[in-house]
DNA sequence: TTGTATGCGTTATCAC
DNA sequence: GTGATAACGCATACAA
């Protein structure tokens, strides 16, 4: 540890147009391209300030248009895997353009939540996409000055803008794909009951085997834990209990890698025997196993850009509202149809 | 979608000082608590703030003050699951005090790294972390006017401030629990040989070894990919090769996963007559399998912590440099020690 | 105790 | 084409 020379501190407008020799309006004009002044002295202004390596404070600049150029991203659950893709997506629809994303996470804690978002109003952000930790709508911020979108977890208040993926139309989705490939002994497996996309989508599921005149396996979901030692054991039971079953629909890719190990003891082939899928195409889970596993793709990278998109037009005036469901994608790999 | 209504401007200093009927430096001495302000007038103005929510423009103070509060942190890689945790001891070394972080993910493009570096720095951020995507020395962004601490994947400037995890540390660790728990024919499967920590900990390993007068099984580490397929494959070759090995040693959880199952399908328990290892401790991974996995933490929450704190050091004055290891924590499970 | 004035760095509006 | 000046919202030195 040593006591650091003096930084020194950043360039101003000021310097550059000294350096230049003509005045800060000018040197403003001439750097913002504007059309009012001489080529001559447009170059010998880029010059200095190429020179002097200077950096146009946008601080400064979003004081006088109040704008900052930054959105505020408040999330819960950043551990978790939900929230990055989304804050990738977000991210990239505004990296594109000249906004920066000030990331807070809440850790689900109401307290730190207010806090962060006392912090992200007083540096006046233009925008604020707030991620819910699962799918289950959560209180709404209320009357902000700035606009709000909500992604992942809706708001509760209609009144707000919601994005979420559509998990009853991906539990239909799944349910279809293992319909079309010939299954028709459908087990499905899931995490917690208290999950409202753990619901979702076994109504997603429930309504396709509707639609083909069939039913679960057992006659209903067997709701657990999102873990795989809940999928080996639900897998167990489910092949004890109905020896003829053709599918197993998990809830999870993690459920769904202990549902293959199950079957894989049992020396069950898959997908010869008994098709399994997953949900979420967790990649490191879903390409890991063997065979790979069939799942569904939330989107949630574009759920992000999506969001931000909304933010962008809610900030432009565009006003929307409601809960708007966002499609989901199957990825079909070899736990569901043998491979080539 | 519908047209806003006009939406409020947020409310200045200005309009709390006319609401309570004050000039705006009494005002703002008021809502800062000086004590040159009488205490009737500093309720009627507290109340006057409260009335219309005033919140200080924290933009407007930073140009005042020179500092604005915000610390850039520029990551690789968002979707690896290094940057996250990272992230999370920075934001909440920063959270307690009145720092916001400004998140940019260069997706480990270095035209996209120069253009957020460009973004951060005319928001005038007071300092930079710089998060790397793997272990393996990085450019140095070289002279910034800020501050730069350079966090997981270390500078190639040793006049940086680096902090980097200690692989070879972590590796004898391992090593050294193997051999306590009386294991001698160990062997090592890890990822590619192109990352430093695949290197860094065999060497470790090499070293705890040495020092106990042994050498890896097979004279070798075994070099492939991160993943549980190359796990696997690796642990049915050393299986065959050297059917009295008594560890396996692997270089990540993932890699490790592979080698459980083939254990498995061999029906060789796990861990009476082989123990299986491995690094990251990522909880999923090492919490789902059959034993749940031992493996090595390397504690990224606390380096994230401790580059925001070192981070802090510098924009105060106290300068340092060089790149510092960090430890590692064991975390001992069923998969090299029987459960209880 | 309170108010006036100044400046932070930038852009826009107006004179020149 | 160029330059002086006001304004953005706030904090402070200084005057009253």
């Amino acid at each position: 540890m040593e006591q650091a020379g003096q930084r020194r501190r950043a360039a101003t407008l000021k310097d550059v147009a000294a350096l230049a020799g003509v005045s800060v309006a000018t040197a403003s004009k001439a750097l913002n391209g504007r059309d009012q002044v001489r080529a001559e002295t447009r170059s010998r202004v880029l010059e200095a300030a190429q020179r002097i390596s200077f950096t146009p404070n946008s601080v400064a600049r979003g004081l006088l248009a109040g704008q900052t150029g930054t959105v505020g991203l408040l999330t819960n659950d950043l551990v978790g895997r939900f929230s990055i893709p989304i804050l990738m997506g977000a991210e990239d629809a505004f990296g594109t353009g000249k906004t920066s994303v000030l990331l807070c996470d809440a850790r689900g804690d109401s307290i730190r939540e207010s806090y962060h978002l006392q912090a992200l109003l007083s540096r006046r952000v233009d925008g604020l996409i707030v991620v819910g930790s699962d799918t289950d709508p959560r209180p709404s911020l209320g009357d902000m000055p700035v606009p709000v979108v909500y992604a992942y977890g809706p708001s509760e208040d209609p009144n707000d803008l919601s994005l979420v993926p559509d998990n009853v139309g991906a539990g239909s989705l799944m349910a279809r794909h293992l319909l079309e490939t010939g299954r028709s002994r459908i087990a499905h497996i899931t995490g917690e009951a208290g999950y409202s996309a753990a619901r979702d989508r076994t109504e997603g599921i429930t309504r396709a085997l509707d639609a083909a005149g069939l039913s679960l396996l057992g006659g209903e979901a067997l709701y657990g834990s999102w873990s795989e030692a809940w999928g080996r054991a639900a897998a167990a039971v489910i092949i004890d209990r109905h020896p003829d079953v053709d599918a197993l629909l998990c809830g999870s890719d993690q459920i769904a890698r202990g549902a293959l190990d199950a079957l894989r003891d049992r020396g069950i082939p898959v997908p010869e025997k008994i098709a399994v899928a997953g949900f979420d195409n967790w990649e490191v889970l879903a390409t890991g196993s063997r065979p790979q596993l069939t799942s569904i793709d939330m989107d949630l990278e574009v759920l992000g850009r999506t969001a931000a998109q909304r933010l962008f037009a809610a900030i432009d005036g565009q006003h929307d509202s409601g809960t708007q469901k966002l499609p989901c994608r199957l990825v079909v790999r070899g736990s569901t149809v043998p491979d080539p």
